[in-house]
DNA sequence: CTGAAAGCGCTTACAG
DNA sequence: CTGAAAGCGCTTACAG
């Protein structure tokens, strides 16, 4: 932060004009093997590093991308997309840049303040995978989306594929022996929950069941929406579920998120279910705290946050010039890309073990 | 993002020189009123906003902190901090850059990267309150901890008041009726592990009362570390615990954190203690997704952490001469600030019902 | 291959 | 009260 050596004084200590300090550097000019050599011992010797303030104001790009992120405070997946963001930024020497706005807040004037040449480009970060506005301060064209989609807008989106990842935490079921799979989410039409209705439906149709879907009342997916379902879904009383339905009760469980999954052990808890061998359960985010402090441990799709992030930033490094789109040279640069997640076993799936039916 | 209007423009547009309206909109120099009103007409007409790199480069400050984190990605409350710090950052027309490191891994070379003239001063968040060494990329007078503590820099510090949130959790207990209230928590010689054990202690004994420890072995302070501790202090098996011993052992407990809590939850579960009746609950954190979906919901003391962002900035700021030191003038620069939490009630503390000492 | 010069958009002595 | 000029540290045509 002290006042450091400039170009100056690397081009007298070499000995030759501060162009050519600046060819040697850049590599853009031609220069001399020898005077390119004493440019780089006077470098090293004066521990020279380059104003990036002088650079940017020269070049105008800064090598800072804005991350715009919708309630980071009570998103726990946060902090990955922040890591797998930062860190692809910075293997292209870029920094980020973070604002933090509330839900929904999208004309939150510190977006304009980011924008005003602070930085080249944005990642706009929802709090979760849905339908949006792109905030009219935003350029289509320096913009990306993460978890978020605009139908109106040209700008490239990067999401989990819900399908997907819903068909990897049924496949699990399937796979442990399960047949009657029932899935427990929430009230809403955004991406999220109907891809993973989609994808649940779609994987148990293929292999010959029936789909039962139980929405908790509400939008928000968390251990009460779970518990909720949970009780709906295996009837009225604890006992009589226990005991009258046995033979026609689903045996596993997938439910919406990890949160939600852990509103079923509550309730497989109060019904005297053990879970993983009275009933299988798979969630969604492998959410550490919840997901590995429950008992059994959680089997659960992990989301690839850290991908998301990395993706977003590589889409919004193609916007700025800094990064050549890889491969496909038509790739659509407005396009939606889809990351699948990953399956995490822990304790929660075990074979069938009540087979009446 | 565009190429904006420069403060030529302006001039041009108002009739002045470019002087005049740098004068005019930073109010340094003098200028008439009718002047300053057509400047600010022409800069209204134009919608200029000076442009920050240039102004970088002449004054060498460039409003922004940079903000180096550590594991944000497994820290649930990193996201709070971050949003109290850039709240208090925006607040003082300053932007946050963000840089994740590893635990532990002080060398990042990114640290550099970041100190090298791109911020005007650091913000070091640790991933825990503990005793560290600053890294020796940052220069203490440019630099704030943030949950963290180096005895051996002139670096200032802002940190939970340990104790006193600890003595807020067992009062909350002692005001309950409880009188053998034991605290469960982990090994270890950190601020907030001895901190915690403290300020338990003395609230305990100026009470009256024994204080009981029951550390977990090892030092993660997880759900699992809670059931271990809860595990030992119930003794041996569920049935004799709660025959046997139910007149002495303590009717609640403080945990370290919310997800000791979690732990302590899983164990009375498994011996049919009904939590906020036959044992009393009360966890450090309001970690959201574990304090709020257990049942019933987790009374817990709500760290500051929201806070403790906008104190760090706020120091930070004074560091670069941003912001002047509040009401005393001889303020330790390199002191360390400890902020309190806040009692947070929900449903695991209820009256004494097993009396029989 | 090398260097003098212009210029990015501001701020700040300094002169009028 | 107002403005011409220097300069922050670079990069980039352009000329030699």
């Amino acid at each position: 932060m002290a006042r450091s050596t400039s170009i100056r004084d690397v081009a007298a200590e070499a000995g030759v004009s501060i162009t050519t300090v600046s060819h040697a550097l850049s590599g853009k000019g031609t220069v001399s093997a020898r005077t390119r050599l004493r440019v780089e011992e006077a470098v090293e010797r004066l521990g020279y590093a380059p104003n990036p303030i002088a650079r940017a104001m020269r070049t105008d790009r800064r090598a800072v991308l804005g991350f715009v992120s919708e309630e980071i405070a009570s998103t726990p997946y946060a902090g990955k997309i922040i890591v797998g963001a930062q860190a692809e930024a910075a293997a292209h020497d870029h920094v980020l840049m973070i604002v933090d706005i509330a839900a929904g807040e999208f004309d939150d004037p510190r977006i304009d303040a980011l924008i005003q040449r602070q930085v080249d480009a944005v990642v706009f970060a929802s709090a979760s995978n849905r339908v949006i506005r792109l905030p009219r301060s935003l350029d289509p064209a320096r913009t990306v989306l993460l978890d978020a989609f605009d139908p109106a807008a040209p700008v490239p989106s990067v999401v989990p594929d819900e399908q997907d990842i819903a068909a990897t935490a049924v496949r699990a079921l399937l796979e442990a022996g399960h047949r009657r799979i029932a899935h427990l989410t929430v009230e809403g039409a955004g991406p999220a929950v109907t891809g993973r209705v989609e994808g649940y439906e779609r994987t148990l149709v293929q292999a010959g069941r029936t789909p039962v879907v139980v929405r908790a009342a509400g939008e928000v997916a968390d251990a009460a929406a779970g518990h909720r379902a949970a009780t709906e879904l295996f009837g009225p009383t604890p006992s009589q579920a226990a005991d009258a339905h046995a033979g026609e009760r689903p045996t596993a469980v997938f439910a919406f998120n990890d949160q939600m999954a852990m509103g079923v052990y509550q309730v497989a808890e109060e019904r005297g279910m053990r879970i993983g061998r009275d009933l299988s359960v798979v969630g969604i985010d492998d959410l550490q705290i919840v997901a590995a402090a429950l008992r059994p441990g959680l089997t659960t799709v992990a989301l690839p946050h850290e991908q998301m992030g990395r993706a977003a930033v590589r889409r919004a490094l193609e916007q700025t010039g800094a990064l050549t789109a890889p491969q496909a040279p038509q790739t659509p640069r407005a396009g939606v890309e889809r990351l699948r997640g990953e399956l995490v076993v822990r304790g929660s799936i075990g074979p069938v073990t009540v087979t009446r039916s």
